[in-house]
DNA sequence: GCAAAATTTGAGTGATCGATCAATAATACT
DNA sequence: AGTATTATTGATCGATCACTCAAATTTTGC
């Protein structure tokens, strides 16, 4: 009956039902996102979405597999393209979920934060995926401290270092959200700053000591 | 009909509720806690519980206004009783957070920050409760690091390292708990602890200079 | 070109949601 | 003691929840 109008190819139903329920999942949350809903937004029917996912929580679960694929092409690369240093790579990925909260008026935050505190307890496999969805994000920056060389303490741990930049982007965003008001999540990227800055000048310290004075092991005071 | 039995004087219905509302919010989330349940484990019914509570939301008010005076007594008090070295303190209120998370599995973590993301958007009065619980809590720890006097450099801003606390606090919780293990959280505490151990270097290295290396107090090891 | 498989339709399922209310009971006030 | 206020009971409400399914339609494989 329609006209035989070759439209953009939209996306298939599947993806069009994942990437409806990640949006919604992210700005609702979970409990408080209807199956209505979702296929309401996505232009589906009940039965589609049940077609393809078992359930709602199968649905979450698919989504957060969706998400460790999104994270590469949608957030890091984009962040690799802005700078190669890759100590300010940090920071511009923090300014990447900065700009996201400003332009929604400081809702929502990150996506996976927002479904740990849900999901986490009593769905072990949600559970799960969130975690590899937490450990990617932080094998990636631990990738960039790496990268900085001696600009670091050569006896630095940066998988830790990096996992403290996932805690402090988290709990800068949640309180962030709490005051609605970006003001503490900067502070506490600018103490983030502070703590690099001091880290780098140690590593200056240490490797002018080594190649000045023979073995300073000596912390200096 | 009874016998005049003098029971142990239970808490008052409202309270009851307030208190079940408050625990099982933090264990299962806002919207996954059905009033039906709430009013089960409370030990009265629904009527009772509207008698009291307008609805639903409004009971979420006042547990989170519930919360802002347990804070004090239930929270910060204790820790203040643990020590009384005023950076110490800090260490040893995120070590009973960690205590409560492991007496529960790496479950739950943060009341407040669980609802903080569930609820803070799209309802203006929880997202400023919220809000008002973290700053009393952040002005308790801003309160120890003036304490710590000439320990800390003079030009540190407290109020912001107070909230970065809070900050490391939360987003090291909800690592843990997509991870089942504390072990992120304990990282993420440590870096807080070497970066207040280089704040306190960097005060002495200030103090010294400023005396002209008169009164130097050697820490050392 | 045609049958099989995959997809879509959308009304409809029972269950549970938050919430109501007339009644009864307990407590407070005078 | 008597009245008014407050608290409690518990059955019950309509709405919404996640979910189903037989039938219709489209796509696929040969």
């Amino acid at each position: 009956m329609t006209a035989q109008v070759v439209t953009s190819p939209e996306p298939e139903t599947k993806e069009r039902i994942l990437r409806t329920a990640f949006q919604l999942f992210h700005e609702q949350g979970f409990h408080a996102t209807g199956v209505a809903t979702i296929v309401r937004e996505a232009g589906v029917n009940p039965g589609s979405l049940y077609h393809f996912f078992p359930g709602k929580e199968q649905l979450l679960l698919q989504v957060l597999e969706f998400a460790t694929h999104y994270l590469g092409p949608a957030v890091m690369e984009p962040v690799e393209q802005l700078t190669s240093d890759p100590i300010e790579r940090i920071f511009a990925l923090l300014d990447q979920y900065r700009d996201g909260m400003l332009q929604r008026g400081c809702r929502m935050g990150c996506p996976i934060g927002n479904l740990a505190l849900e999901v986490s307890d009593g769905n072990p496999e949600a559970r799960q995926l969130i975690h590899r969805n937490f450990e990617n994000w932080a094998k990636r920056v631990e990738g960039w401290l790496k990268d900085a060389g001696d600009r670091l303490p050569s006896d630095l741990d940066r998988g830790r270092l990096a996992h403290f930049v996932l805690t402090v982007m988290e709990g800068g965003l949640m309180q962030a959200r709490a005051a609605n008001d970006l003001g503490v999540f900067d502070q506490s990227v600018a103490v983030l700053r502070d703590h690099l800055d001091l880290l780098q000048r140690r590593a200056l310290k240490l490797k002018k000591h080594k190649k000045g004075g023979k073995k300073a092991k000596e912390t200096k005071k």
